[in-house]
This record gives C-alpha cells, sequence and structure tokens, in this order.
DNA sequence: TCCTAGTTGCAACTCAGTCTCAATTATGAC
DNA sequence: GTCATAATTGAGACTGAGTTGCAACTAGGA
C-alpha cells in the first residue's frame, strides 16, 4: 500500500517512531469506508483485538492529516469526521441532517471562485470548508409524503 | 428598529414571552458590530449593569436565529460566533489563522453552483457554511518578512 | 387580580478533546 | 547485540463550550 510507505516516511523524516499503535490506527483507517469518527475507530481497535487508547488515537489523527492520509469535516456541534485521501482528490460535502448520509460533490467553477475571492485581497488560502445541509432525496421524500 | 419588532413578532407567534434579559439579549446584540461570541456578550451586559446569566443566554440565542436576528458561525474548536442579519444578506467568510480577523464575500456563482449540485442529487438545501481559511494579506506580509 | 405556562439563575452535568506523568519502547550509535 | 535517549504510551485528571434539572419568579391573558 501507498498510504504506509507514506506514513513511514512522514514518521521518519519528523524523527517520530513507528509504533505498533501508528501501525494498527492505520491498519484501521485504511480498512474503514466513507466518513468515519473517533469512536468508530476505537470499536474497530477492539474488535480487531488490537486496542489503542482514546489519548493515542488523539495524538495521532493529526500526525496522519499532516502526512496526507486522512481528512478532517469538522461538523455542527463539534462532531468531528474523518475520511481517507490518499490517492483520492479534494471535494466538499452534502450532509442530511435527518439520517445523517454524507453526499461529496466537486467542483471546479467554486475553486477557481475560491481563489480569485482570496487573490483580490491578497488572502493566502490554506485550506477551506463547504458543506451543503438539509434533506437527502430519500428524506425529503418521506417529509413529503408525511406533511402532504 | 426593525429587529425589535420582528422579534416580539416571533415572540407572540410562539407564544413566548417578551423579558427583561431578552430585552437586555437584543439591545446588545444590536449593539455589537462584527462577528461577536457569547463572552463578548457576557462582558457586555456587566457593563452595561444588566447582567444575564450564561444558561439564559445560551437558551435565547436559538431563538434569535429562529426569527432571522442573528446568524451563528461555527468554526473550528467548536469557538462559535455569532452576526447580525437584520437587513443584509446571506454571505460567506475567509478567516485568517493567524490573527482571528474575519472578512466576508459574497458570489452568485457559488450561490447558483451549490443549487445545481443539490438539483441534481434531489438534495433539499436547508443551508451551507463556506468557509476559506488562510492568512490575512496583513499576516500573509508578516510571515513573508520573517521567513525572507 | 389571579392563574399558569413560560422563564430565570445556579450549579451540576455532559461530551469532545487535551494534558500530566510514570512506565515503556523504537531507533541510532557503538 | 547492547546501550542511551528521546519519543510514545495508557490511565485518569482536567478543560471549556454548551446543556439540563430544579425551585423560585414573572409575563400576559382570562
Ligand atoms: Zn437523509
Ligand atoms: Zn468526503
Ligand atoms: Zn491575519
Ligand atoms: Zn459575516
Amino acid at each position: 500500500m501507498q498510504a504506509i510507505e507514506r506514513f513511514a516516511d512522514f514518521l521518519s523524516r519528523n524523527r517520530l517512531k513507528m509504533t505498533r499503535e501508528r501501525r494498527v490506527i492505520l491498519d484501521q483507517v485504511l480498512g474503514t469506508r466513507g466518513h468515519f469518527d473517533v469512536d468508530q475507530l476505537l470499536a474497530g481497535f477492539r474488535r480487531a483485538g488490537h486496542p489503542v487508547s482514546r489519548a493515542t488515537l488523539y495524538r495521532n489523527l493529526p500526525r496522519l492529516i499532516e502526512a496526507g492520509i486522512i481528512h478532517k469535516l469538522e461538523m455542527a456541534h463539534g462532531q468531528a469526521r474523518y475520511e481517507l485521501m490518499v490517492g483520492r482528490h479534494h471535494h466538499d460535502h452534502l450532509i442530511c441532517t435527518d439520517c445523517g448520509l454524507i453526499l461529496e460533490f466537486e467542483s471546479h467553477d467554486v475553486e477557481r471562485i475560491q481563489d480569485e475571492v482570496c487573490r483580490r485581497r491578497g488572502f493566502v488560502m490554506t485550506g477551506h470548508t463547504h458543506q451543503i445541509r438539509g434533506h437527502c432525496a430519500a428524506c425529503a421524500g418521506r417529509r413529503r409524503r408525511r406533511r402532504g
């Protein structure tokens, strides 16, 4: 896997150690699809018989982000989610506030407009968050039926 | 002021009472410019000699939002900010992660693209968050000078 | 005026995330 | 392989934003 080398590389470049816990975390992350949270990872560690403490997980998530392996999604009410980014490119999210479904979207035009907005203000962008909240097709349908 | 009537209206439509505390909160909100936080409001209450408890403020901010008087900005690390929305239209934000400066931007094109993305997925948008993080012109300049 | 549902302050609580610290371990030098 | 050392770990205490239960209070309609 490319992610493992990438992480090993990142660690050695920063004089950090490849510990059992870091391997376990990386494995779990690579084996989890979609937009997952800390509790899902912790449950995964237990299921796999390789427990890792909450503190250690929290200490290492930023490292995985710096290494470009995962991306953090800061959602409302402090519910953070993460997603694998190796081999993927940037995208933004549609979040259903009824069922929690997270869809992805991508728009070159929006990215271009953002760059232009920044350029005009002399603002140096280091990142952005673009989330659309609402009701997914299924939930919207359910609501329509209920309300008439 | 239009905001006072609007709030009074919202309250009576929902069988809620216009209390001294609600008047104080609304006054403080109307008298605060920019993107303010809960502690700024609490300090304002004290300064004005009209204290309102933290609990009461937290209980009423959602009411002001529902009434369309203020808007909540959910920023990273759980630092919520609010801004007056009466007589203004929707906009999004550029946030300097060095000095905390918050700039505003507005793009019809981005809004149009969002609508299009939602339409294509049968997604019913109820709101969105679009934040650009980075370094404002002043901070970017300072950094350039420092690094050479 | 009286009644009652809505409101308040306080303090206890929740929840995500961070920090401290003693014990452990990866890694590089010899 | 052995050693030295700096990095890392888990446990649990802690933090800070926000919420909640509750008894006392109050706006506003009958
Ligand atoms: Zn849904
Ligand atoms: Zn995604
Ligand atoms: Zn700045
Ligand atoms: Zn604004």
